[in-house]
DNA sequence: CTCCAGGTTATAC
DNA sequence: GTATAACATGGA
C-alpha cells in the first residue's frame, strides 16, 4: 500500500541536518516534526507510481486494493485483506485484467513492468548497488516511467537519498518559496535546482516540501478562476 | 456535466 | 531544447 509518511522518533532537527536550511525549510521542519522517509519494497514502490500517473491518491487506493483483493495472497492479519502481487503472478493476467481494475492506459505499462522484472531483465535490487543516475537511466527505460516516477522508485525504496521527485505540487512549492517573482521559471529549470540545491540528502528535504505543503495547500493556491454562469 | 488528478510520451514551434 | 495535447478513469 502506498503510505505518505511514517511518525517519528528521533530528534527532527537532527534529521534535517542533512540538508541546506533556509527560512521556508526551518517552518517544514518545524510543521513536520521529523518524518522519515519510507522504505518500500522496491516491485511494490514501483508498481505503485506507475498507477499514480494522473490519478489522485484516492483512486490509486482504490485500484490497489482491486489488485490486491484478485490476485495478491491473502494476509493473515488483517483478517480477509489481501497483499499486492508479485511480478510474477501479475505477469500472467492480461492488459484486460488490468484494465477492469480501473488502472486505464497504465495497464499496458504495469504488466510490462511486471514481465521485465518477473523475466530477470530487470533486477530492482541490483539498482541498490549502482549509481543513482544509472540506476534511474535503467528505471527510464520502462514504459510509463519518467524522471518523476523514477527517483520515488530510487527514493522510497533504493535507499538513494539524493534523488529528489519533482512532481506538480513540489513545482508549486520551489516557485514560491525559492523563486517568487522571478519570471522565465520553467519546470526544467526548477529540477536542475532541486538536483543541485538540497545535496546528498535532498529526498529527504523534498518530503519535507511535499508534506508541508500539501497540509498547508493555501500557501501556494493560485487565484481562483472566475466561472461565468 | 465539466474539471482535474504524486506524469509520460509523441509531436510541433 | 521547450511548449501542448492525448491518454483512461472516477470523485468532487
Amino acid at each position: 500500500m502506498i503510505r505518505e509518511y511514517l511518525a517519528l522518533d528521533e530528534d527532527p532537527e537532527a534529521i534535517a541536518a542533512h540538508f541546506p536550511r533556509d527560512a521556508f525549510l526551518d517552518d517544514a521542519v518545524r510543521f513536520c516534526g521529523g518524518i522519515r522517509v519510507l522504505r518500500q519494497d522496491p516491485w511494490e514502490c514501483l508498481a505503485g507510481f506507475i498507477l499514480s500517473s494522473t490519478k489522485q491518491i484516492l483512486h490509486i487506493r482504490q485500484i490497489w486494493r482491486k489488485v490486491s483483493d484478485l490476485w495478491g495472497p491473502e494476509l493473515s492479519l488483517p483478517v480477509g485483506h489481501h497483499a499486492f502481487p508479485g511480478p510474477s503472478v501479475l505477469a500472467k493476467r492480461t492488459e484486460k485484467e488490468l484494465r477492469g481494475c480501473g488502472m486505464g492506459f497504465r495497464a499496458p505499462n504495469l504488466l510490462a513492468a511486471a514481465q521485465a522484472v518477473d523475466s530477470g531483465r530487470l533486477r530492482l535490487q541490483a539498482l541498490r548497488e549502482m549509481p543513482t543516475t544509472k540506476a534511474r537511466e535503467e528505471l527510464v527505460k520502462l514504459r510509463g516511467v519518467g524522471e518523476k516516477i523514477a527517483d520515488c522508485v530510487l527514493l522510497f525504496s533504493l535507499g538513494k537519498m539524493e534523488a529528489f521527485p519533482v512532481d506538480t505540487w513540489i513545482l508549486k512549492v520551489l516557485k514560491h518559496a525559492y523563486f517568487r517573482g522571478h519570471r522565465d521559471i520553467t519546470p526544467s529549470k526548477l529540477r536542475f535546482f532541486a538536483t543541485t540545491h538540497f545535496g546528498p540528502y535532498g529526498g529527504h528535504a523534498q518530503q519535507h516540501l511535499f508534506h508541508y505543503i500539501r497540509m498547508n495547500p493555501h500557501l501556494v493556491a493560485q487565484p481562483s478562476k472566475v466561472r461565468s454562469k
